[in-house]
DNA sequence: CTAAAACTGCAAACGCCGTTCGCGGTTTCG
DNA sequence: CGAAACCGCGAACGGCGTTTGCAGTTTTAG
């Protein structure tokens, strides 16, 4: 499993074969199949294998949002210093226990939180989903140039990039994340 | 391409293989190479021509904000009669014209928005990423129970999960797209 | 009209993949 | 010590994307 993570580090997770991996280990790809019951079953425990470097959690401080926002932070280093796990958590699939775990502690962060328990549920969704979309976004090699791009059928798109309008450096992980926490979260910014 | 996406439609993109819409248009595996380069480059005519299907787009009305959530809605009606739309759109990959029409639409939508250029790049990419989202959330078969689950491990998870407390239905997508379009493009929101 | 050039469909083949299976060799346990 | 369990291994199966050479057809040029 370690064999596997690290040749997913190193190469993407396209490389993790069965026959990759075997070979990392000095063996045969069929040989895996003694402990694995598939590569599905390895990709869900290299998953949780790499949750559980969430630990240790940081202590739930005064304000549940800041904590919140503290936690989703760091899922996106986790998912910086492993960009395979961005494209695996997408299966449907059980989470394991240290997954469970991570989940669990944002429940207790959220404890002080007077919202019903399905809203909770759902705004951890959220967070979780939107800290993948900026992995994500960092991972895409270059940030796609407008090079070969017919400008002239697209009026607007053409009006924005000769757009000089410098804009204020921000934040934009924590602006977006507590967007999407509050809105949810508490009521009257609904 | 129409083959393609019938294929994708029916059995998911898993089933798009070379030879299955070769099948479907019986003819053979090889022969698709006389009009594409890669089976990519079939997966990039898919992703655009469903992009098409998102016209005609709705006029832009009072309330930037109201169009901007209509427009995602359209989206996530697309992901929903494509569901194979979101698995395939995170490759790295240049947009059709079809997409670029698209968000050339939403750039002439927020021009009454007094924000940056480049705040509204990152305003509509979230857009689509939490719609994305959302579909991907709806497609996943069922609502994982949290059978054969050990909940003694985790108490706050157990503790939520007997919590009887009724939630108000509510529009979660809208909630939650209002929510970050107006944390990244409104000021004071911020 | 004819000959050359371009295009098209097709089957076979290559190398990779996940997975299965049966074989000997080794370890563990009664 | 013998039996049972476990282990690693290579071969094999079917499927995948892709390449390639060969016929047949269509278009173009002389």
């Amino acid at each position: 499993m370690a064999a596997a993570i690290a040749v997913a580090d190193a190469d993407g997770i396209g490389a993790v074969s069965m026959r990759a991996v075997a070979a990392a280990l000095h063996t045969g790809a069929g040989s895996l199949y003694r402990y694995l019951s598939s590569r599905d079953d390895l990709l869900d425990l290299m998953v949780d294998q790499a949750a559980g470097e969430l630990r240790p959690y940081p202590e739930a401080g005064d304000d549940w949002l800041d904590t919140m926002l503290l936690l989703a932070r760091r899922q996106l280093d986790l998912y910086r210093r492993h960009p395979w796990l961005v494209a695996v958590l997408p299966r449907p699939t059980a989470p394991g226990p240290q997954s469970l775990a991570w989940f669990d502690h944002c429940l207790a962060v959220l404890r002080p939180v007077p919202a019903a328990t399905t809203t909770k549920f759902e705004a951890i969704a959220m967070m979780i989903g939107v800290t993948s979309l900026f992995a994500r976004q960092e991972t895409a090699a270059p940030p796609v140039g407008f090079t070969g791009i017919d400008l002239a059928a697209y009026p607007n798109l053409a009006a924005a990039i000769t757009d000089p309008s410098p804009s204020a450096p921000r934040d934009l992980f924590a602006t977006t994340v507590r967007s999407v926490l509050r809105g949810l979260l508490v009521d009257d910014a609904g």
